[in-house]
RNA sequence: GCCCCCAUCGUCUAAGUGGUUAGGACACGGGCCUUUCAAGCCCGCGGUCGGGGUUCGAGUCCCCGUGGGGGCACCA
């Protein structure tokens, strides 16, 4: 379809990898893939004051560990490197006189208190906040003297005053925008860096990127970028503007002050870390955010990353905001936890059971417990919650659970006198199962279901939770089983222990009242 | 205030260049299956922001509203 494509990603290293970046890396990713091509991390370290530490290291690990790599980087190298871009300072410099010297550029002294003072005279006056052109009505020769002199300086573009100018979008077609409401940015920092416009115009060249795919709110300066390119005389990438992700309610763009209210609504987050910490799978990630402002047809929605490499198009790309949806995330994480083999996903379990508190756990301990669960858990991080106690050589039994579950429970309404009969009896005959499969657990249990009358549900979930000491668990058969004879039996006596206690106590009761 | 962008169910989206009853997914409601919980299957609910044009015909093209989003730093 097209030749292959040098893509990259240009994070700053300002915080976590966020799902808006990670998207933006994964369809700069793609596209490379897809045709044959490069895709390359560039670190935008320009700005010394909002440096994060750490935030470099959670982006690269991040996106690893969503499978998104890169051909060339800080870390890997490559022909047009280095990679960050600090360290690339000394490159800026010269461009940037080279704007000045064609006359698409100019020297600036103003100081940044005499710029307060201007954009303040401007909004009382409801004028926009526009550099006054102060500087660029000076003499250049004078100018490149006092620059020579040592005098602190900035190196402004010279925005035409008259006219227009077309970008053409990949997405969304031409925008054209008035000359004059185009601000001479600062493109060089009397730091010496260079601010975003001029670095990545120059990066983006130099490192021969053939198509630039970056969030929606880049488009504002998209015309500027447009400027220097053709004021430097070069040939223009693709442009992609990506839309933005909205918070949930659809309402603005996510901030950081909405990251509180999305865990309020019982959400992991918007951060990779966290998702991953959560226990969503990285492929689930990845299909999630594709089919935010990208689809394949009216109906395929679970893609793999091959399946993404294949069909992935600029083409089907939509220029309109997404508002995130967290409940399809844990629907895709549902859906690729069950594409897992059993090998896998035992794999991917283990660091999970750790944190719980189940440091010995292994994968292949896990393994016999995967199939009981795999359709049961919407998190890796579900797990431990629902299969830890294979690994407990006790556990607790409530009054609670055979209240909630037996006596309450609008489907099963065993009153504790008739479940403990039963189970009684079910004491008995488990003893006598051999071998302790989960067949003849059935036959045995079903068997004692149909002789003592009562529907397999009630006797079931009296088993339930006489032995595990919950409601709610994989199923029966399958977990005694994986339990094996002896802790089932010392479960079992131990929940008709706390069973003959509740009953004590209601005969203590009911002789009570009367009297 | 100024500039730019966007607009199909609550949300994500499909309907290549205007042409059947506007399709799918999440969520929600109901049902089936069933030893709990899930998973799975079936059914239902629900939409072209409003107004003007162009046209035999408009979700699709144009204009105006309205709504939403982004930007207006020696930040990216």
């Amino acid at each position: 379809m097209q030749g292959p494509a040098r893509t990259r990603f240009a994070p700053s290293p300002t915080g976590w990898l966020h799902i808006g970046g990670a998207r933006a890396a994964l369809f700069s990713f793609l596209l490379a893939r897809k045709t044959g091509g490069q895709f390359l991390l560039r670190i935008e370290d320009t700005d010394r004051k909002r440096y994060v530490p750490g935030s470099e290291e959670d982006l690269m690990e991040g996106l690893r560990w969503l499978g998104i790599h890169w051909d060339e980087g800080p870390d890997v190298g490559g022909p047009y490197g280095p990679y960050r871009q600090s360290q690339r300072a000394h490159l800026y410099r010269k461009y940037a006189e080279e704007l000045v010297k064609k006359g698409h550029a100019y020297y600036c002294f103003c100081t940044p208190e005499r710029l307060r003072r201007m954009r303040e005279r401007q909004r009382k006056l409801g004028l926009p906040p526009r550099y006054d052109g102060h500087c660029r009505r000076l003499d250049p020769e004078e100018a490149r003297k006092r620059v020579e002199a040592g005098e602190p300086h900035v190196v402004r573009f010279k925005a035409p005053r008259e006219g227009t100018i077309t970008g053409h979008d990949f997405i969304r077609g031409p925008i054209t925008v008035a000359n004059k409401d185009i601000d001479d940015y600062i493109l060089l920092k009397s730091d010496g860096l260079p601010t975003y416009h001029l670095a990545v115009v120059v990066d983006d060249h130099l490192m021969r990127i053939t198509h630039v795919l970056r969030g929606a709110e880049w488009l504002s300066t998209f015309p500027l970028h447009v400027h220097l390119y053709r004021a430097f005389g070069w040939e223009e990438p693709v442009w992609v503007h990506l839309s933005t992700f909205l918070k949930p309610s659809g309402k603005g763009k996510i901030s950081k002050r909405d990251m509180e209210e999305i865990r309020k609504m019982g959400y992991a987050g918007v951060f990779i870390r966290d998702l991953r910490e959560a226990g969503y799978l990285p492929e689930a990630i990845n299909n999630w955010i594709a089919l935010m402002g990208w689809s394949y047809d009216d109906r395929t929605e679970f893609f793999t990353m091959q399946d993404l490499i294949e069909k992935f198009s600029l083409e089907r790309l939509k220029p309109s905001p997404a508002a995130v949806n967290f409940d399809k995330l844990d629907h895709f994480n549902g859906l690729h936890l069950r594409a897992l083999s059993p090998e896998d996903l035992a794999r991917r379990l283990v660091p999970f059971f750790h944190k719980a508190g189940y440091t010995h756990v292994t994968a292949e301990d896990l393994l016999p417990i995967v199939p009981l669960i795999q359709t049961r858990i919407h998190t890796l991080a579900d797990a431990p919650r629902l299969a830890g106690f294979f690994f407990e050589e006790d556990i607790q039994h409530t009054p609670e659970a055979f209240e909630e579950f037996l006596v309450r429970h609008k489907k099963v309404k065993l009153d504790l006198a008739t479940a403990y009969r039963a189970l009684q009896k079910v004491y008995q005959r488990l003893q006598e199962v051999d071998p302790w499969n989960a067949e003849n657990l059935e036959a045995a249990l079903r068997a004692l279901s149909e002789e003592l009358g009562l529907k397999p549900r009630k006797l079931f979930s009296a088993v339930r939770v006489a032995v595990t000491g919950r409601g709610v668990s994989p199923p029966l058969f399958e977990t005694l089983a994986l339990l094996g004879k002896a802790r089932t039996l010392r479960w079992l006596r131990q929940g008709l222990e706390v069973l003959a206690g509740m009953l004590a106590s209601q005969t203590d009761a009911s002789e009570a009242a009367p009297a």
